[in-house]
DNA sequence: ACCTGAACACCGTTCAAGT
DNA sequence: ACCTGAACACCGTTCAAGT
């Protein structure tokens, strides 16, 4: 807190910048000022420094992104830690509720988050960690594989915002997968359920999910809600 | 189809430029080459004019993208229209579940049209048909005005992609409602739950839509439909 | 009424140069 | 290793000028 620019003891002009700086000042940029107020000579200039030093730490505007992302999603997973540490044993229905109240918190409080979470192609490692979490709920909870995947999709585009796949198609393909090792100690519901999933080859593509019975899937599962509630009138 | 461009036997240089080819051709650069390759040095260069001659047709940048989301879900409209003079007379899930089918062909037609409608912070004529219709066939199934409320709240963010309004708080309030005259013809369904909903004042304002609480609501519904499907396991 | 061209204040990014 | 400054190819939009 103590010196941001100008000199110190040592001589030294200013704070130097970090990664961990630069995403920092980044959601503070958008925070305050809205997304579009984000650009790299924007952030420059509020890191006391030149717009084109940054590419430096960063190798350009989609990582920033993509950094900024996963800064907001580990708020998510750090917001679910906590609540859970509070009240824990809760059954599937009951965490799986509380997680997305949390993330819609931290979505609250990050408003653009949304509209960027949207534009990503790559899934960082928070993304995974919070996708894994959820999936191991509710396979605990009684759920098939198959249902938790499309329980997952459906939550997904609802909760999180991740509409993007819905609508387009093929876009799954695109998707990067992180190398396999990380995968393993990262997700390893995910990883149980592309073991259980007989496919061909030991690609760790996602590429079974079809965005029409996808699509389908949440559509339905929210009339049969609907019909339950009208049938309760 | 004849000519585009060069001289015709009257003498004219080009087609003019109207509001509906200016449209038109916006969505073929969006659909051609996405949505960020739709400027409007892009969109006068398709036309055959310079860039500056747009906005004597158009206000603006934005007013562009209010005219191409009007434009194209007057063709879901239209793609309803069509399915329903085919296959009339339906109960309500059955046509709830075909409509939002059918918004979902249109925007795998415009695969950017959700990202865009998610930007947009006025509703034009057409979204208010589209929603207007839902709610009559919701309530004419037996729905409250109540219940209506919400599940358009629901079905909108899933199925039509104004997941916005879900996150960004008082997004509600900086929405323009049009002018009542055109509500009155155009949305006699909205005008009748408005009427039906006490409140203090004349304001066609949606002003009284909760943003937790809608979320919530589609949230919950969603659980719902998904403990059935376990039970039903 | 419609279109033009120069200009303004922005973008992300490349590249050669500095320390 | 880190930072700079000029440059390039773009944006949306304003404004005075043309026909």
């Amino acid at each position: 807190m103590a010196v941001t620019r100008g000199a110190t003891a040592t001589g030294r002009r200013r704070a130097p910048v970090t990664r961990e700086r630069l995403v920092e000042t980044a959601v503070a940029i958008a925070d305050a000022d809205g997304i579009d107020a984000l650009s790299m000579r924007r952030l420059g200039q509020d890191l006391g420094v030149e717009a084109m030093s940054l590419y430096h730490h960063v190798a350009g505007k989609d990582a920033l992104l993509d950094a900024v992302v996963e800064r907001c999603v580990e708020e998510i997973l750090a917001e679910i830690e906590n609540e859970e540490r509070v009240a824990p044993d809760r059954d599937w229905r009951a965490t799986v509720r509380a997680r997305s109240l949390a993330a819609r918190r931290v979505m609250l409080r990050h408003p653009w988050l949304p509209s960027v979470l949207q534009t990503r192609t790559s899934m960082g490692a928070a993304v995974i960690r919070l996708h894994d979490g959820v999936l191991g709920v509710l396979v605990e909870g009684g759920f098939s594989y198959d249902l938790a995947h499309h329980t997952l999709h459906a939550l997904g585009s609802r909760v999180l915002g991740f509409a993007q796949e819905v609508f387009t198609p093929g876009a799954t393909e695109e998707v990067e997968i992180p190398d396999p090792a990380m995968m393993a100690g990262l997700a390893p519901h995910i990883m149980a359920m592309l073991a259980s999933v007989q496919h061909d080859g030991p690609e760790l593509t996602l590429g079974w999910c079809d965005d029409q019975t996808e699509f389908e899937f949440g559509l339905d599962v929210l009339l049969e809600g609907l019909a339950a509630r009208l049938a309760r009138t």
